[in-house]
DNA sequence: TTGTACGCGTTATCAC
DNA sequence: GTGATAACGCGTACAA
């Protein structure tokens, strides 16, 4: 790994003369330029990142901090933007939290130490401490996913999608509503809001389930067994597939004797039997407006409000939700 | 961001001693360091890796670089991975070439650059240029799922793994073939040594089909008209699960008209109807695995021949190669 | 046009 | 025990 100091010595210039030439900088006689730049290609001559960061104070990095890269969502997501990072020459710094607030918080304080120039990521809490911990990070930050009110975000409004699948619900007919996700999930407010909306009586036809362990799996039964017309609305697709396969278990029929709808529109809906019905987020979009807001923020001109670039969530009603499976 | 300096005339000592009290070094008068680790604590202080990687001459930094990070099994590992350094304190940089060689070439050229500790990659081709690439890269490298022979490589034998597949569908009676999969591969190799084992006509009763494009799609529909009793193997879950969707549109019941496999075992198997037959792969250990090889070759002495470590590949028959389906 | 010199934030090797 | 001081590889103001 040869360095300047090293090409300088070969050529018999200055260090100087050989960032100069390296650089393409604009004094530097051609001859020697042509020496420089001979002696650099022939011994694979890589700038060193470390040094120019060092100097430059910039790393040309993005600390990347996800969920769960397991789940092929977060993955295609993370797909989506190291690809837009690496147009505008950055690199992706991988982390997966596996929804672990304690990992999370160590992960930051990796990225800080590498003082990647920004962070995207997916929030795991919309709590107002994680909030006020991203903003103090002082690091240009983009939230993907999630509306962060006073941070810079790209999602779709969970609410909206919420509301959307209860009137899709409501116009098959459904009469009992379940969903199962997190306890502060906006998807669940918008459910809850269209189903009102729809002359539910939530009370006494509405039911809720973490997500967490298998207490949802309980739930999926005593719904199933009681309520005929029962809907389902899981907070993500991986979940919906879960329940899925416990539909089968409990050998009750989607969606014939239950509906099910999913959130993420992964390519996994495509492929279940039925297939599902889910809530699409435009995944490549996302990723690349994540990627544009953030380094707009890192090379632009400083602070500004936080944008919060909202997307349009698209109900895509497959086999899971419909009188007719149609495979 | 604090520095060393900073905290220095802060406290009213050297840079040095800072240093020196901040990691905990032998001599240092205990009120002094008192004063410097409350001062660090209070402003937060947070040692610039960046720094250090440049007079230490090590990052810390791993470059991970994938297929296609957007497939569950590469993200599967992916996770894996990045959860087995953070173990050991080394981040994840992380590429996903899209199985395109000359983004492969740019990510390396990246990964150079940023001089990371190492680089674990899932290798698009086997040829032996690629290998003296490698090689040549000088940096600590690790193949997973692809033996690489004289590169370090963690992986199940392909081979073994295809000719797994073949004593199956011949232990179910299947009498004509199929491969799906790239034209180098040893999954290929194995199964027709199999297959010529178990005594079937190569010539007349095996066939091969490309990955690219939709020439497979030909290869499939030609297969199931003309000759009842088939079975094809794909040479991955994601390429298996498409040929499944096909042969629904076809029309062709799976596994009564024609068997099918894949290999990976990803989840994504578990959840098609019918189930997919399909080859494990350990993906966690072959994750721990390769991160360990990996730093032991970073810290360890130095070269030594490289380790080819060959795990055992595990053919999990399911639903699409039964003859009564049990889903 | 080119070389010298300095600084980026550390670690480490010296003297004191 | 502590403070200068020299690296590490690079960009760059300044002087020549």
């Amino acid at each position: 790994m040869i360095t300047m100091t090293e090409i300088a010595s070969l050529t018999g210039v200055s260090q100087a003369t050989v960032s100069r030439a390296l650089n393409g900088s604009a004094s530097v006689r051609p001859e020697i330029a042509k020496k420089v730049l001979d002696c650099a290609r022939e011994h694979n001559y890589q700038p060193n990142f470390i040094a120019q960061s060092l100097v430059g104070n910039k790393t040309y990095l993005i600390g990347l901090v996800v969920s769960d890269i397991g789940n092929p969502f977060f993955a295609e997501l993370a797909k989506a933007i190291e690809r837009e990072a690496r147009k505008r020459k950055y690199s992706i710094m991988l982390f997966s939290t596996d929804y672990n607030v304690a990992k999370e918080e160590e992960d930051l304080e990796i990225i800080r130490r590498y003082k990647t120039d920004g962070l995207i990521f997916t929030p795991a809490s919309k709590d107002d401490d994680v909030v006020d911990k991203r903003l103090k990070y002082e690091i240009p930050s983009v939230s993907v996913t999630i509306d962060m009110r006073r941070l810079d975000s790209v999602f779709v409004s969970h609410a909206e999608a919420g509301e959307q699948v209860a009137r899709h619900f409501l116009g098959l007919g459904h009469e009992s509503f379940l969903f199962i996700g997190g306890k502060d999930d906006d998807k669940e407010l918008g459910f809850l809001a269209g189903l009102d909306k729809g002359g539910v009586d939530i009370e006494r036809d509405y039911f809720y389930s973490s997500e967490k362990g298998s207490h949802w799996r309980n739930a999926v039964a005593e719904l199933v067994k009681a309520r005929p017309g029962a809907a389902i609305f899981a907070h993500n697709d991986l979940q919906a597939i879960q329940v899925l396969e416990a539909l089968k278990e409990l050998e009750v029929s989607v969606p014939q004797d239950v509906a099910l709808a999913g959130f993420d529109n992964t390519f996994l809906g495509k492929i279940t039997t039925p297939t599902l019905t889910s809530v699409a987020q435009p995944i490549d979009e996302m990723g690349r407006l994540a990627v544009e807001r953030l380094v707009e923020k890192i090379e632009g001109s400083g602070e500004g409000p936080a944008i919060r670039c909202k997307l349009e969530a698209r109900l895509v009603a497959r086999g899971s939700t419909l009188q007719m499976a149609r495979i």
